[in-house]
DNA sequence: CTTGACAATCTCAACGTTGAGATAACACCA
DNA sequence: TGGTGTTATCTCAACGTTGAGATTGTCAAG
């Protein structure tokens, strides 16, 4: 049996033959590229049903997780979400104003903002966070789990050689 | 040594250890959703060094590997690259403004949309295809070549078992 | 023929992201 | 004190995608 990318790979074969050698590197990379469409569709809906965006989604997460007093500077934000500084800044404008964080001016350095998890935003989060987790183990039902555990643990390797190795947001 | 998905988890575990056991999901997809963002930053690189946007850039990639005669219809294309048929339509409207492609309204049935790659979309095509897989390859750079290999095949397997089999597009 | 279901593409407004630049606060040294 | 460089965040226009719906063509049944 073959997926897409066995197709994909072969029909430039045959059409390219001269890039075959150089071929390797698709057969990882594409795989993960049509991957995260399927996981991107999944959390998209996850989110939705929730009220608030995707990108929101991811904030409130990372939020959730840091543990209390669950506040982030907006810089920690952007480096977690590994998105660009507009669009962090457009999240935490969009999630203020339903009420899911709040940004707080205080403290030593009076650039920097901190981003403070309302209760509302918990509840969201709790009750989204675990849907969430029934759609990922729905979505990967039907695969082995040791398959996953293997996969994930080369994946891992590749992502520390690549360097995405940064400690954990503060 | 540990990724930022280690560091992840092991935040979800100390702040709701309740749902640790659920958790095994997000080893696999969260790496593959961050390795995702990693190459989809190449490849936007790249396909802008060749003037084309990376949606544009899968475009025309689909049609040079089709082989003879370069074209697929709208539908097809929409398939290859899943994502929404507005998508498909904008890319193809500012491709046929560049020169890259053409649509051609022939054949039996006159709803379809032949989308056909021009020498000039071929040679951009060509060169840009060429830098892309040097990317990757870099990209790639100082990760095992055995690792890739096996992390691959784990990722074909998992897309095999999502369904991710579609035939060759024709 | 004509009605209805279906298929392929296009339309368009809302939305989020990018990317470059502006703003403001801090840090260090002369 | 003044100057220079850096850091943290915000601003904003351009851009691509989504998602729902409109349009137009096809096919089978009556």
């Amino acid at each position: 049996m073959s997926d897409v990318v066995d197709a994909i790979i072969s029909q430039w074969v045959k059409e390219r033959p001269e890039v075959q050698e150089d071929l390797w590197p698709v057969e990882l990379l594409a795989r993960v590229q049509r991957l995260a469409r399927v996981i991107d569709k999944t959390a998209r809906a996850t989110a939705a049903a929730h009220g608030v965006e995707h990108g929101e989604f991811d904030v409130l997460t990372t939020l959730q997780r840091s543990g209390p007093p669950y506040t982030l500077t907006a810089g920690s934000l952007l480096k977690a979400s590994m998105v660009t500084s507009g669009a962090i800044t457009n999240r935490i404008d969009k999630m203020e104003a339903k009420g899911l964080v709040e940004r707080v001016r205080e403290g030593d350095d009076r650039r920097s903002v901190k981003i403070c998890l309302t209760e509302y935003g918990h509840e969201v989060t709790r009750a989204a966070f675990a849907d969430h987790l029934a759609n990922y183990a729905q979505l990967l039902d039907g695969v082995d789990r040791d398959l996953v555990e293997k996969t994930a643990e080369g994946l891992r390797q590749v992502l520390e050689t690549l360097g995405d190795t940064a400690t954990t947001v503060e």
